[in-house]
DNA sequence: GCAAGGTC
């Protein structure tokens, strides 16, 4: 009695690889790889093949097709399966091939993805099976091999301990698939629709959205927005060289440079007195010597991420181009299977003939020719997510064989292999301590004890760093003591490297979609890549609303994604529960986008077709547009919400204010009312607020306003009342006007800021300090001056009263 | 013209 079984992979090479791997001994399987081998009793025709990752694609249905439908109807539109490659005929193979076989042995990727192709598999198989006597299909023979790495062992177990297919696993990916192409296509419709619109000049035809790609976009954004809004402050380090010192106190042997325990001081006046004190002293006094063994461990087996991060920092390869080399190098059997997320050796791989393989190379032969004989270093550490083995070299090449990038992503491959299994990198590190007065100092010395790994991985070497020989209560001669000045400085745009990082840590993508996605920002312009170290920088093109960019999203909806795979929540609630979540999403990001500009148009533009870039909003770091208004933006930022300040003017001459756009309609505290301009803002810390900016009280008589310094007026700066009309303009003469801090007019009744006047260069004119009310210097440079000092001279009666009343 | 995830 004999039978036939189907066995299918997710990818040829696995095909090949395993029924390799199972066919009985000495038997190698054809190349249509068929064997004969004992199953469940009886002889069995083996016959294994493959299909080529998923086997269909969703899509809507025609009549959603169309960009003209309102995008909110994709999210209840109809789907359809489709074959993925049309070309490929898979369909059709898997039909073909199982035509009256009885087993259909599924021996798909070990993940979620892989059992859904299982699924996608079994549509096509399950008709043509052998049926039972009363013709029903026999569901119980299509069965499932579960294995974690593709060894003989495991495989051979996998094949003895046959399950059956995860339905609950399946559907969790049919809903996630569901899912991203409805709100994928959605949001991506919508935007793509409104800035073309509004903007001639996009850079790119489409702004898509995705639950991936819009978060990896926005990690470059929001490091772009630290860099623009970082301000540099000074700060003061100490420079200090000490040298040994003979018995007459000469200096014998070099300088050593230490390094100052409290790094930076922010403060100069504390940076002089600490200098002058340390000058002062006239030795250094060594405290304490310390000299320690350290480790840097070789590197755990090499996986997808480590290969493309590599590859961009040090090869300068962005993360597609190194996946078609590191695949192409797959096929012509150079390396191993280049997608894992697997970072130790399976406990049955054959380390010791890969390593002799490698000692007849013509560049590190005679490094793992040693290795070999002096016997390796077992991996220790490291994860199997029981995908597929790490990444490693299966065949010797040279550099005449492979061509440029290959041979340096195949020169990477296994110089990593021979450094994961070679020793730790050993070194002595020696610490002083060194006082000098009251201030600490330290220096450090390195000697490489045992290069390690590192003889084999040379960027990841270290050099020694002499130290001279210093003993514990020496006392050291103090060569030179140096303030040095310098300025914190911004960080710098994040390297792809770094973004992928960051991806891997937030869980977007996988080992073989982060470099699509990567791929997708930069080739619709939303990031261009630096040439040199591959930095990532954001063009015009940023992103649109904080919430939906948020790398948690994706969390979210994978956490109800699992609920279907483990069973315990139905799919078609997941999937409308999510869908109808993100359809409100939809809704109300369509219905503020616009809203928020029909209320900037309104307020600022009445023509909305031409005009300048005015300020940026703070929230989605779009550019607001501004036209033919009176007052210019002057490059003033509000610090509570990042949105640049404009001039509200009533029309009439002289009189206006600075407004933040975002403050005026969201009122940042309890306090502050909605529609107060910054002259009325009590914000205690915000530079354009009134607490900041007011002078003195308003000078009109029965107003109980105060008068605020206008920053936006200037080059003619004014002071105007927050409540009533009036306004006092300076001449001409006058270049600057700022408020002196914490000082006051010395006249208590008064008790204004004091104004620091500024003259304009023509002038020769010594700057001038002093009350705009008491000091009638002051209020000469005041072009209504008439007004103020009669209505000064109004006050100053009252008061004067008032004292008199009291008494 | 649109997503993400497999694989080539």
């Amino acid at each position: 009695m004999s039978c036939t079984a189907l066995m299918i992979a997710e990818k040829p090479s696995l095909a090949e690889s395993i029924s390799k791997l199972l066919a009985p001994n000495g038997r190698q399987a054809s190349p249509v790889h068929e064997y004969f081998a004992e199953f469940r009793g009886s002889m069995c025709k083996f016959k294994f093949t493959s299909v080529k990752g998923h086997v269909y694609n969703l899509d809507f249905t025609r009549e959603f097709n169309d960009w003209n439908i309102d995008p909110l109807e994709l999210f209840t539109a109809r789907t359809i399966k489709l074959e993925a490659s049309k070309s490929g005929g898979i369909c059709q193979h898997l039909r073909q091939e199982s035509k009256g076989v009885d087993y259909v042995i599924l021996w798909l990727d070990c993940d979620r993805e892989g059992e859904n192709i299982c699924f996608e598999v079994i549509k096509n198989v399950r008709e043509g099976m052998k049926r039972l006597p009363d013709g029903r299909p026999k569901d119980s023979r299509i069965l499932r091999a579960k294995f974690s790495a593709i060894t003989a062992t495991d495989i051979r177990r996998a094949m003895n301990n046959l399950t059956f297919p995860n339905e609950n696993e399946s559907l969790a990916v049919d809903a996630r698939q569901e899912f991203d192409l409805k709100v994928g296509c959605a949001f991506t419709r919508f935007q793509t629709k409104f800035f073309n619109q509004k903007y001639g000049n996009l850079d790119s035809s489409v702004i898509s959205y995705g639950p991936c790609q819009t978060p990896t976009l926005s990690f470059c954004v929001s490091r772009h927005d630290q860099i623009k809004s970082f301000s540099p402050e000074p700060f003061w380090t100490l420079s200090v060289s000490v040298a040994k010192q003979g018995t007459n106190g000469e200096q014998c042997g070099s300088e050593i440079h230490l390094s100052w325990e409290k790094a930076r001081v922010f403060d100069k006046h504390a940076a002089t007195t600490i200098q002058s004190m340390v000058r002062k002293c006239k030795e250094a006094k060594v405290i304490s010597i310390s000299s320690e063994k350290k480790t840097k461990g070789r590197p755990h087996a090499l996986n997808t991420v480590e290969l493309l991060k590599f590859g961009s920092s040090n090869l300068g390869i962005g993360p597609h181009e190194t996946m078609l080399i590191a695949e192409r190098l797959y096929t012509q059997g150079y390396i191993s299977y280049p997608r894992t997320e697997t970072t130790t050796y399976p406990k049955n791989f054959d380390i010791k003939s890969v390593l002799k393989d490698q000692s007849r190379h013509d560049l590190w032969g005679l490094y793992a020719k040693e290795l070999f004989e002096k016997g390796f270093e077992w991996p220790t550490g490291g994860n199997d997510v029981g995908d597929h083995p790490p990444i490693t070299p299966m065949r010797v090449a040279n550099e005449g064989d492979l061509s440029g990038d290959s041979w340096r992503i195949y020169n990477y491959v296994t110089r990593h292999f021979i450094g994961s299994i070679s020793p730790n990198l050993k070194y002595q590190k020696t610490n002083a301590i060194i006082k000098i007065g009251d201030e600490t100092f330290e220096c450090s010395g390195i000697r490489v004890l045992q290069p390690g790994f590192s003889t084999i991985m040379h960027w990841r070497s270290m050099s020694d760093q002499i130290l001279q020989e210093l003993h514990k209560d020496e006392i050291l001669k103090i060569t030179n003591v140096k303030l040095v000045e310098g300025q914190t400085s911004p960080p710098d745009y994040l390297t792809e490297s770094e973004v992928i990082s960051l991806m891997e840590k937030h869980g977007i993508g996988t080992d073989a979609s982060i470099p699509a996605h990567i791929n997708n920002i930069c080739q619709r312009n939303y990031v261009t890549v630096q040439s040199s170290a591959r930095r990532l920088v954001p063009t015009n093109l940023e992103k649109i609303d904080p919430e939906l960019s948020l790398p948690t999203m994706r969390s979210e909806v994978e956490k109800q994604l699992n609920y279907i795979a483990l069973g315990r929540a139905k799919q078609s609630e997941v999937l409308e529960h999510c869908l109808n979540l993100f359809a409100a999403k939809f809704k109300y990001f369509r219905d503020n986008v616009a809203q928020m500009d029909e209320l900037f148009e309104a307020t600022f533009s009445p023509l909305a077709s031409t005009g300048k870039i005015l300020t940026k909003c703070g929230n989605c770091k779009r550019y607001l547009k501004y036209i033919a208004l009176k007052y210019d933006y002057k490059g003033l930022q509000c610090p509570l919400d990042g949105f640049g300040l404009v001039s509200f003017s009533t029309g009439s001459k002289d009189i206006g204010y600075p407004l933040c756009p975002n403050c005026y309609n969201n009122p940042p505290f309890e306090n502050i009312k909605k529609g107060m301009g910054c002259n009325r803002c009590p914000h205690p810390t915000c530079e354009h607020s009134l607490t900041n900016n007011e002078v003195c009280s308003c000078q009109v008589n029965s107003c109980n306003g105060q008068m605020v310094l206008d920053a936006t007026s200037a080059p003619k700066w004014k002071l105007s009342c927050n409540v009533c009309n009036f306004v006092s303009v300076f001449t001409d003469l006058v270049k600057g006007v700022s408020i002196s801090k914490d000082e006051y007019c010395e006249n208590e009744e008064c008790n204004s800021c004091v104004l620091k006047i500024e003259f304009r260069e023509n002038q020769n004119k010594k700057p001038l300090k002093g009350c705009i009310l008491c000091e009638d210097e002051i209020a000469e440079l005041l072009e209504n001056k008439e007004v103020m000092v009669e209505v000064v001279a109004e006050v100053v009666a009252t008061i004067e009263e008032e004292n008199i009343s009291k008494f």
